[in-house]
DNA sequence: AATTAATTTGT
DNA sequence: CAAATTAAT
């Protein structure tokens, strides 16, 4: 007798513990086929680079946890699908949902199509709450973070409790693409410089919120402002690709004795923000692409690649952007703060369009976002909604010292800077001459010279910012 | 999730 | 005169 078998298609869920579709499937299937198709056809925007080499060996990782029998696609869903369905004589196929635009387009047309030869369902797998969940007693979405997650998400109903079933995978022989057929490798230097302080796979990302439960959350709502400290989960790559369940992170932290109520809601409440960005993303899908707020439409951007060369390079001669901007670079991450500097000086600073900073952005993170990418690019730059008021501009000098004291953050990405007495650390501008010939650094040639005056570039923002205020 | 300058308070 | 507070951007 045939064995009965569904089809689990893996998008951003790639994980075998909470995983509702996967449950769903082996509830009524005794055998379950595992595949992942790489779209390159619908994708909008195609992957950025750093994603591409994540997905790489997540998928080498994934398929090992399926024994080898992960079936990989390269192509048209809609013909991959097809192609699989036949062969096996599957009976249903199942996935957990995207929210990306270009997907969700993609999914409701397959949905149609395939629902006339099989069963097909789809599952709530990356969020605590969908967004049409969530809304104001009109009816219409929240526009703002605070009452968005207080009134709306924390009094809705509790998200799901996080499960994890066994899987019997179907021990097949159908014809193999393999991972590297895809293509997603294309500098191996590069990759193995930001892959070497990061572990890909399920199994990591479960050890890397365990030690980070045990150690790093205890002061979180202090300590996650110091790019230095090990107060950030750096769970961010494992979340967007699914390898980790927000569920399980949200479960798991609540379940944590001795964390102090604050360290405990802060954390909560930065689920809370991925979970607000998915939301504007769905509610407000051109936010990828075009302001939330209309009236930036007409914005006076400067469109100046020099200094965006510099700024991406790391090469501005702000020492915070720079070590933040070269991060990103050689691990494909960037912590938080030094993401907020470097964004407020592009994009404020510099006056350089957010789209620029965002696809930079797209093409470096592990962590690459469309929902929390374009969200917070736009929070930065004001032309969201809910975003940061016009005339907040960080002083990159004063958050250095601020939030890397010790100056440690800054030698380590900027090493050029590691015998600047911690005093000039921030704005080597200021350095008298004579110590810098001491330590025998020339800026402008061993480090350069800021690519513009912090304070007349803070009042240029001001104005420009003020003038658009008056025009409204 | 900020900065700066002006102003008041504290020792 | 430094530190804290406040107003304005």
């Amino acid at each position: 007798m045939k064995k009965k078998i569904g089809i689990h298609w893996f998008r951003n869920d790639l994980r075998i513990n909470d995983n509702p579709s996967l449950n769903y499937l082996s509830r009524n299937y005794d055998n379950i086929l595992g595949v992942f198709i790489f779209d390159e056809i619908n994708a909008n925007p195609k992957l950025g680079s750093a994603s591409k080499v994540w997905l790489n060996y997540s998928l080498e990782y994934l398929k090992k946890q399926l024994n080898g029998n992960l079936i990989v696609f390269k192509g048209e869903p809609k013909e991959c699908l097809d192609e699989l369905i036949h062969f096996f004589d599957a009976r249903e196929i199942s996935w957990n949902r995207c929210y990306e635009p270009w997907i969700i387009k993609r999914d409701k047309k397959l949905k149609i199509y395939l629902n006339e030869k099989i069963k097909v369902n789809s599952f709530n797998g990356s969020l605590l709450w969908e967004p049409w969940e969530i809304l104001k007693n009109d009816k219409t979405p929240y526009k703002v973070f605070t009452p968005f997650y207080k009134r709306g998400c924390l009094s809705a109903a509790n998200p799901r409790i996080p499960k994890s079933e066994k899987i019997n995978f179907f021990d097949h022989n159908f014809r193999v693409t393999n991972i590297s057929d895809l293509d997603l490798l294309e500098n191996k230097m590069w990759e193995n410089e930001i892959l070497s302080q990061w572990r890909v796979g399920e199994d990591s990302s479960n050890e890397i919120m365990k030690s980070f439960f045990q150690n790093g959350v205890q002061n979180y709502s202090e300590g996650r402002n110091f790019p230095n400290k090990k107060n950030v989960s750096r769970l961010s790559p494992y979340l967007h690709w699914g390898q980790v369940s927000p569920n399980s992170i949200w479960y798991e932290v609540n379940s944590l004795k001795n964390l102090k109520h604050d360290d405990l809601e802060v954390f909560k409440s930065e689920l809370g923000w991925r979970e607000f960005a998915y939301y504007l993303l769905y509610h407000f899908p051109y936010i990828q692409r075009k302001n939330l707020k209309s009236n930036f439409d007409n914005f006076q951007w400067i469109d100046d690649s020099s200094s965006f060369k510099k700024w991406s390079q790391g090469l501005t001669g702000i020492p915070i952007v720079d070590a933040g901007m070269r991060e990103l670079w050689q691990t494909g991450y960037m912590h938080n703060r030094p993401r907020m500097i470097v964004s407020s000086f592009l994009v404020k600073n510099l006056l350089i369009h957010w789209k620029r900073g965002e696809e930079w952005f797209w093409d470096c993170l592990f962590d690459a976002d469309a929902a929390s990418n374009s969200a917070s690019w736009q929070w930065v730059a004001g032309t969201g909604t809910d975003s940061t008021p016009y005339f907040r501009i960080f002083n990159p000098v004063t958050q250095g010292q601020k939030f890397d004291p010790t100056g440690e953050y800054i030698r380590k990405y900027v090493p050029e800077l590691k015998n600047l007495p911690i005093k000039f650390l921030f704005s080597p501008w200021e350095c008298p001459n004579e110590i810098l010939k001491n330590i025998n650094l020339k800026l402008g040639k061993d480090y350069p010279h800021p690519i513009v005056d912090l304070k007349e570039s803070r009042q240029r923002a001001l104005s420009t910012y003020e003038q658009l205020r008056m025009n409204k």
